[in-house]
DNA sequence: AATGAATGAGCATTCATTCAT
DNA sequence: CATGAATGAATGCTCATTCAT
């Protein structure tokens, strides 16, 4: 349970198998569901044996643990890298939604993956670790941004934790509405509103 | 395929037991998650065996979507009792946002259970499926809220279907944070603040 | 294993019934094959439950065996009331093999049931126990015609047990062939082939 | 569905487990019967685990399949073996007839578990196959030989598809009442016989 | 005589995992 | 590094059988 990702000492190769292994992983989950993804599945689809898939991974739950790390640490670093170009705190908040749409249009399998994934956590223990690597950084890196717009009074007084876990919760419910279906839902549409509401909300 | 759930003449004896069934397998997914979660296990839980699961039920598939179906009809009826008991267009959304959470704080267990459910569908079209039967009702009692507004000169004129989608989006992704950790998320601020916000913003 | 059929005393009701229910189940054999056969099945078939058949036999072997014997007495009653109407033992070796397949011709269901039910003997007591029963009295039947036409010098001297045995295995052997596929076989063309050269090699 | 045995490159150790586990199978069905042989049933007798079994066939149909198309090709290699020796047409016909019941008399368990099979099949499409691949050869061999004795003036002109099934019909039939009971039937005598008959039935 | 709820053993099949090569 | 043979536990499901009503 508590094993780490693999050793130390990584080399070239291993870091860039683990690489196409979790790309690979993470699209037979999107295409096939996580329940039809089996090691001999994600191997087809690679060219290679399942047995080198459990060398470099300590199991499928490492494997599935660094897949939805690396979808959030890359959706996490596209929003960061497009709120800090801005300075004023309501288009940092504007870049924050736009980005994380932006996002997740761009990678639509990733999300389908990430929700079916949500069902591999079997204790509450993995459930509220998964919580802590997904939201927590969300959460406080909105919380940051409302700080700041508070310091720099363009944005009023606030319970930020509260308005940070709705902004956050828009945008996923948004995002879960359209895995399920992308034809119900005007991806752009909800992102230009949530934006609007949320800045006039914010705003003193 | 597309088996009924189970047909015609229903004994009494028969309902009840679905129905024990379903809460068992709810209550046992909600623990230790859809994956673990086999008809030995639920049979475990409940003192039978599994054949007599396998006697009610048309198969896991049959099983699992009775399980959504009864958690999304008892909670669409529970909101909308509280819908319908009001009268002026602004009380209704907030009934239905401020009911969606009471429903959800006191049903955590099916909450959990669902979140894990969203992954057991394979293919596109069970998610289709899925998408149709949970949340185009949703979004079409919001818009017939939305609509009863605008006639009734309250709300404003605007984009009805996007608006449904975010404020159900916003519904369910706070409700998915909470799933993923109770203590991350204060149920009650949310809803607050979704309501507030929402009816200001289609308020003319 | 040596349970009696069902106790004596049998009412009306009780005959038939069970000549009902085997019916269906040499219906249901013949057309979906005795490893898909089941109680349910054979009771769908027939708008009962198979609580019932289980109530009218003695397990599934007693069912099995009981068809089994009804296809064979069945098929020995019209072959003997066609043997029984030649004085001459040539005319009695040309009614058996001819009236064979005439039974055969018009009850193929009967005997697609048949080969299939020869996978249901599980052990060699039970191989040899379906011989006796089905194997025995129709070369004893032959074996019988054979001896009469020696005794009314028509027919030579020969081995007649092994005349018996391979009259009956060319009837059965090219019956399983026409089973297996009735495009393949001209079962008339092979009747009247069989009667023509073994009244030949018999003959004086 | 179609799937085939199982793809491309076999390294020797697959060869030789599948072998393995063919005859493996051939002795249980021949000893438990058809219904009664599992995986597990199979894997015991074989000292190795029923998992291995799906790993080197796919499914229980490919086994059964792969089974029966080894006990036809080795049979029909050793009646080929001994026709082809031939010149003179009777005498293939004799080898025929000879080689077939010898090779059953040295094989017992492999029709024994054959008859078994047939039982195997569920539709009619199945059914229909099993004709192709097991009796159209057979039949077609029976014919060549037939007419190359016409070509060679030695054989009458007769209807050649008739006579192959009646040919191949008294093997299989003499053969079957021999696997329900080897001591009812003298094979030998069976083979004399027949070989006789028909040599004397289609020579001019 | 008949039902249908319930059982329990058995089945083919899947799959993460191990390990000798 | 990489393979592929082998394992063993688990899964959904089927089914003959039992029995209270």
């Amino acid at each position: 349970m508590t094993r780490p990702s693999k050793p130390e000492g990584q080399t070239f190769i291993e870091e860039a198998r683990r690489k196409q292994i979790i790309d690979a992983a993470l699209q037979t989950i999107a295409e096939q569901g996580y329940t039809q993804t089996s090691f001999a599945e994600i191997a087809k689809g690679l060219g290679i044996t399942k047995g080198l898939i459990a060398y470099h991974f300590n199991g499928k739950h490492d494997l599935i643990t660094s897949a939805i790390h690396t979808i959030l640490n890359r959706q996490g670093a596209y929003i960061k890298s497009h709120v800090d170009g801005k300075e004023i705190a309501s288009e940092k908040l504007q870049a924050y939604i736009g980005s994380s749409f932006e996002y997740i249009e761009q990678n639509r399998s990733h999300f389908v993956a990430l929700v079916d994934l949500w069902g591999s956590f079997t204790s509450a223990e993995e459930k509220e670790a998964f919580s802590r690597a997904a939201y927590d950084p969300c959460r406080a890196h909105l919380k940051k941004i409302l700080t700041v717009g508070k310091n720099q009074h363009e944005f009023a007084k606030l319970n930020e934790q509260t308005m940070a876990t709705v902004i956050q919760g828009a945008i996923d419910g948004v995002m879960l509405q359209w895995v399920f279906d992308p034809e119900a839902v005007d991806l752009k549409d909800a992102s230009r509103e949530l934006s609007e509401m949320f800045v006039k909300r914010v705003k003193k």
